[in-house]
RNA sequence: AGGCCGGUCCGUGACGAUCGCUGGUCGCCAUGCCGCUCCGGCGGUGAUGCGCGGUCAGAGGAAAGUCCGAACUCCACAAGGCAGCGUGCCUCGUGAAAGCGAGGGAGGCGGAGGGCGCAAGCCACCGCCGACGGACAGUGUCGCAGAAAACAAACCGCCACCCGCGUCAGCGGGACCGGCAAGGGUGAAAAGGCGAGGUAAAAGCUCACCGCCCCGAGGGUAACCGAGGGGGCACGAAAAACCCCGCGCGGUGCAAGACAGAACAGGGCAAAAUCCGGGCCGCCUGCCCGGGUCCGCUUCGGCGGAAUAAGCCCGGGUAUUGGUCGCACCCUGCUCACAACAGGGAGUCCCGGCUUCGGUCGGGGCUAGAAAAAUGAUCGUCCAACCCGCUUCGGCGGGGGGAACAGAAUUCGGCUUACGGGACCGGCCUUCGC
């Protein structure tokens, strides 16, 4: 599934709205939040926030980089429009691909966002 | 051969597959606009795009720190000064400037223990170091140790003094008043050194030599050197504490700056009492201009003025922390077209040649442009570091897994700092062979 910027959140706003009326889920390397919103367009729109607290731009662009490439991969699966926020924590400045795919993908599954019945692996 | 140090250069290895991101460009599609129309559409335009497809480009030597210098931007601007900031031996080269390079001067540290000398010290040699104007313009500072650390200073001492003993030399005790900076000890540093005279003991108190200070023939483009003469010596360190002196500097930084669209709601205090038209701004809730109105003057064309407020307070709205530009090389050929590719030009950097030092010629490299911020993710193959085994010491086989510092943000030139590995050059050390 593609991701081009228009699929992304930019705005300021809208990454507001998302933490003061959405839902919020922890894991170990990443927090997970997102919001229904039926009168969307696309299925979901992502925003992805790495901090300062990961490291510098290279590790933070790493971590960022390997995020996007995963959801989309496995983006489709999201089954009613949503805005979806995900927070890289500390540790996932050291976490490998596959560890984060992990993460995602049970995330997703916690937090019905996928269908009941599509279990993580 | 190995190790260490210094310098220069290269710098997330190569190839492929699948899936993506940002931008340019081309084609198609959709929307918009314009024209025609037999009202079905057709043609043009190429403005718009979460659209589809092709094609091309897409992180570094430091992109970093944001420390200098410039381009560019807006603001300010008679001239000078103050404050502030920067800078600091000399000459030459290079450069727009910062800076960089070469040579020289003075100074400091270390080595060897060379020459002269009784010694102090001086001379010569080799290697290294650097923010290198001024410490008699002024204010302040100098830990610990030590008696005393900057208008020097009596702890142990020395001498003199008083008492006793002794023929004398001297010895013991007292006193803590006087003289002394020679010796000891402390310290980074104890207020010139050394030898002699001198003295109660001493002291540049006096003298020679050395050092230091002043003047200085002469030499050198200059920093500076310095024959010779004079002075009994005054002048500790640090200017990277402040400071003083010379020289330089207007401020602002792409969130600069320019433009467009959109949106809303006013109220209060105070004050005053009219509308219309047009334009402008980025912040708006306004402003400006013109007309009409009123007043005065008039040479009857006009001219001047006044008011419709200014101001303050409380709110509200808009601009996506962001739209477009700034801002991301140009032209020609090939091609349906865009590219790739080829040729030419521009800018810039590097290398080399020539030079009348102004330049010029040849070759090579580079020309990314995001905005919650693209330049990637996953997999495979091969090849390095490293590990294991074998070895005829040349290598061979197996394992192994991309590793340091680090991510463009207007652009360019420097500086500084960080860094795994490789190549080359130079120096030193060790071992082996000849």
């Amino acid at each position: 599934m593609k991701l081009p910027r228009s699929r992304r959140i930019t705005r300021r706003a809208d990454f507001q709205r998302v933490r003061t009326s959405g839902s919020t889920y922890q894991g170990r390397f990443l927090v997970l939040g997102y919001l229904s919103d039926d009168s969307l367009s696309e299925p979901f729109r992502l925003g992805l926030i790495t901090t300062k607290r990961l490291g510098g731009a290279v590790v933070r662009n790493r971590v960022r980089r390997r995020l996007r490439a995963i959801v989309q991969r496995t983006a489709h699966r999201i089954r009613r429009p949503y805005w979806v926020v995900l927070i890289a924590r500390g540790a996932a400045a050291e976490a490998t691909s596959e560890q984060l795919e992990k993460e995602w993908k049970w995330l997703m599954h916690r937090t019905s966002l996928t269908d009941p019945d599509c279990r993580p692996e």
